[in-house]
DNA sequence: TTGTACGCGTTATCAG
DNA sequence: CTGATAACGCGTACAA
């Protein structure tokens, strides 16, 4: 050891990983990198792999379940330690892939799936119905849903949003679009559902970005928020915080799911999987802020 | 190669990276993951990899010039393709490092540096000199400055806007604070300014969430943007476009930043280095808003 | 416990 | 230009 610093020998990667068939990489591989919500997941993970022999490799499929399964099958082939993905897998093909693979797979976001190993995340449908029932509770008669992208988990807080309403006896008034989501596709979907339904007196939106459009519009409108209109985003951007008024939101630890994922992976790593082995609901938090009548916050986890 | 694709053969990149002495990996090392400006260099720098046989590798020293010459020899050991460091290095044996390395090194975000091989960028205190300026032109008399984080290319922006507004004889107005930036610091810095400087009609910002932050603040105050005051922020985000009124802000295309990084080093891999190679000026763009009193645009690459 | 030799799957070199 | 063969540097199994 003396010599190794004298020297200042440092082992060769590739070497080993030719001897010994295997890598000290953690492939993360995300639907997105354009939306910061994922974003407070990769500097989670980061923050826990760094001062660990390990190394991050990040994968962007852009929501595309094709790429997703080449980002698999590319990642898998370097014989990594262990792979995080986002949820539920799309293909069958990319599911057997995670399931025969001879390293761990951490699956975050979503628990609310088939866990093929180990799992981080929460269940949206819950958070939603939670969020949308606190609107109720706060008496919004009329609760509407806007929502972008509409990829599976914003399907999923869809679906949690139609069973609060349908437990209040309401109609489910509706407005999303397929393109990603954006403060401007949030006042656009706003003006959509309030021609379509006006009298829509509060929006649960599947996403912040949303929810911040909703509101911007809301004030070029002269629409009285809370009072006549509330307003509820998800994920808990740090930004709704400051707005005028802040936004209220259901807040997520994202950090935390990134750090704990590879917390997982590097902890279980020489483990062996066991069926079911971990699912860690890392729970939500609903933030009523000023854009909704009650400032009362409920926990859950 | 009938055969590979009958076989499925898929070669081993370790017993490559092992008889070659080199790899694929391009590394990319940033001072943060937390703010959305190098998410969108990431975004650019992603899309310019994928489909080559190329791999990013990020590293993220979190504003620590230590961290950073320790994550550039970690790199290093690699024998990656190239890589890809944020503006100049702060220590001599990141420099050195970098200087003797046996790859391709592309600085970005500023070029007004010692440029070791490539650079792809802009000059921030020119940018910033501009915006300034426009502000005079507009009318407005006493503009302040509003820092957060302050590093290399904050300080630059700083000295340009110190350049303008002593090219009209004015004085300058600053406060500045070593925190990360963010909305809440940007009403702090405001506020703080305004105590000091109640005379100040417009301010200048080092950055997008600090100028957001002063705008929710005005309101906050019921200040009258733009008759009464100004605001310009630096970098182009988004969001600023969708706020009410619109922030101007002075537009950097980072994903072409992002993308044109790899692309040089992609493309001149074999080439040899020749001093001061190639230094790609990207430009910036003044985009006059809501929060400022014209409405034209000054263009400059 | 300590030491040694072989194998990992390529690349690169050198005869032919 | 083709084809054989020696590195490449570390794991690991086996012998001492």
């Amino acid at each position: 050891m003396t010599a190794v610093t004298r020297l200042g020998y440092v082992p060769n990667l590739a070497a080993s990983a030719l001897a010994s068939r295997r890598t000290d990489v953690i492939g993360l591989l995300l639907p997105s990198l354009s939306n910061n919500v994922y974003l407070d997941v990769v500097n989670g993970a980061f923050d826990r792999v760094s001062g660990t022999p390990h190394t991050l490799q990040i994968g962007n499929h852009r929501y595309s379940p094709f790429e997703e399964e080449k980002l698999i099958r590319v990642f898998l082939q370097q014989n990594p330690t262990g792979l995080i993905v986002a949820g539920g897998e799309q293909t069958m093909a990319s599911a057997d892939l995670l399931r025969e693979a001879a390293c761990r797979v951490v699956q975050i976001m979503d628990i609310d799936i088939d866990v093929i190993d180990l799992a981080v995340g929460l269940n949206h449908e819950r958070a939603a119905t939670e969020a949308v029932s606190g609107l109720h509770r706060q008496g919004y008669r009329h609760v509407g849903f806007l929502g972008a992208r509409m990829d599976r988990r914003s399907q999923k807080r869809m679906e949690g949003y139609r069973r609060a309403v349908a437990d209040v006896g309401e109609a489910d008034r509706v407005s999303t679009s397929l393109q990603p989501s954006s403060a401007r596709i949030g006042a656009d979907l706003l003006t959509d559902l309030l021609a379509r339904h006006p009298e829509t007196d509060a929006v649960f939106t599947n996403n912040d970005d949303i929810a911040l459009g909703a509101a911007l519009e809301c004030q070029r409108r002269g629409i009285r928020v809370p009072d006549t209109f509330g307003i509820c985003g998800f994920n808990g951007m740090d930004l709704l915080q400051e707005m005028n008024p802040p936004i209220s939101t259901v807040s997520i630890d994202r950090y935390r799911m990134g750090w704990l994922a590879v917390d997982r992976l590097i902890e279980l790593k020489d483990a062996g999987r066991v069926a079911g082995g971990g699912c860690e609901d890392i729970g939500f938090e609903v933030a009523w802020r000023g854009t909704t009548r009650e400032e009362i916050a409920v926990k859950e986890s």
